[in-house]
RNA sequence: UCAGAGGAUCGGAUGGCCGCUGCCGGGCUCGCGCCCGGGGGAGGAAAGUCCGGGCUCCACGGAGACGCGGCGCCGGGUAACACCCGGCGGGGGCGACCCCCGGGACAGUGCCACAGAAAGCAAACCGCCGGUCUAUACGGCCGGCAAGGGUGAAAGGGUGCGGCAAGAGCGCACCGCGCGCCCGGCAACGGGAGCGGCACGGUAAACCCCGCCGGGAGCAAGAUCAAAAAGGAACGGCAGUCCCUCUCGCGGGGACAGACGGAGUUUCCGGGUCGCCGUUCGGGUAGUAUCGCACGAGGCGUCCGGCGACGGGCGUCCCAGAUGAAUGGCCAUCCCCGCUGCAGGCACCCCGGUGUGUGCGGUGUGGACAGAACCCGGCUUACAGAUCCUCUGACGCG
RNA sequence: GUCCCCAUCGUCUAGAGGCCUAGGACAUCAGCCUUUCACGCUGAAGACACGGGUUCGAUUCCCGUUGGGGACG
């Protein structure tokens, strides 16, 4: 569609078809999680975020319970924090969105499975370009090891 | 054209790629769920949580008293309000209009520091005047006075004239104040004529008095969910003490006492419960569970009544429901804003500078305040900019 | 989210309309004492969160703003 003048819009990173497998993504809710991962004290700290890590616990097998449907193969969990020293609640939504943006891109692909992961928002997440978060991302992962 | 006043509305737009949530339809599946398509998805303040309600529970209902809290010119609006509308009083502005305060200080109590003679009942420090002592003056004593000075936030009407030994509402005029009368107004209040002759200081966001209103807690309220004991609920039966009826018992009637119960305390009344037995129903805890949870004092349009707040009729629409908490992430174009380059226009003038606005470009970690959490009505606070309507003043033209 | 409470020197606190130029303790600084340090003594500096209102007068009473803290599944 050139023929009105208007420059191609540029594509937005796709992931390549020869990538490597997707793993799902799920979500870490519980305080109890938050507390297990940040006790391992795994983390590195960029400008943009600071990211924990800590293996995923065996599922709690409850008594009388029937055993539940496992998923088939390790799972990747998140979570994501802000906290009041971002700023007010505008301010901490938008931080929590693009940390959940960057991590649904990169994360499925990029991330060892089998562990939870906690992304800690700073002032800076919202100021931040975002080509300069997705780096930020790929080079945590790198430097807890962590990154396939 | 410039300067200003009041009111109302909006709060970036469009598109692309990738996502979230719950609704509807379809498909797959024993089921949990998954996939596809469609349409919906933050605000005027969603904020502060300062008032008023709905709703839910506190076992249920009625009437008071005390206490506590709030409100307070008048009339109206409303489900209600501390809100809103229209008036009243005071002040500001040439004007449109704006701002401020609002029961009671002769029901009582308290307080009014310092200063000052005196701070609430009248009094007299410096003074003024008369008399008297003394040779005169200064001064002392006696008496009259409260104008002037001084202190203070506030000093017992104010100004002027008369009057007087000096003065003073002592007299008069105006203003203020008080009292009753008349008139206008539903009322707050306003107006008028008259009388009084100053008697009545401030503070009630001090206690208080008067009038009106209010039970408490809050959706983390509250409710539901499989199996088992205690506990619990419903129904039925028996059941405290005394008196009367009765030979006794049953039955009937009456009185009394204790505990519980009105989620401030308490009184009275109606109507209840308590302990035991039987039958039936049945579960605290659960956990990323479900309901409450979104059709409402609802929005929009139009007509009628009303100065207005608002009320009524008709038509039409369904319009966020998350729970580590969705309503977005990234990019492009346009719009607006700031800075800046070039071109040329207008005004001023010290003739090459200043100001203003136009067109085409470039540039930007530029785009206000801010994120629903049960729901409404208000208030308060924050806010870049834009648009519309009405009105006022000045100047010019007709 | 809902409901409460608080704000005074660097810290903990007193004051409850005027007597306040806001008091005390610890801490800080200076001097004295001591050979020196500590203790002790003397002295100094240092605060009513902010903005309005009531009042003659506000740290105190009323309203709003801001900033802290707590309770509730």
């Amino acid at each position: 569609m050139s023929e009105d003048g208007r420059p191609e819009t540029v594509p937005a990173p796709t992931p390549q078809p020869d990538a490597k497998p997707r793993h799902d993504l799920q979500r870490l809710k519980r305080r109890a999680d938050f507390l297990r991962v940040a006790s391992r004290r795994t983390k590195w700290v960029t400008s943009g975020f600071i990211l924990q890590a800590a293996p995923t616990p065996p599922p709690r097998v409850r008594p009388g319970e029937p055993p539940s449907p496992e998923p088939a193969g390790p799972v990747i969990r998140i979570g994501f924090t802000t906290s009041k020293k971002v700023g007010k609640a505008v301010q901490r939504n938008r931080a929590r969105r693009r940390l959940r943006a960057i991590a649904s891109e990169i994360m499925g692909t990029d991330a060892q499975a089998g562990y939870d992961y906690v992304l800690i928002g700073r002032t800076e997440t919202i100021a931040r370009p975002y080509e300069m978060l997705l780096s930020d991302l790929r080079w945590a992962l790198k430097r807890l090891g962590l990154r396939r």
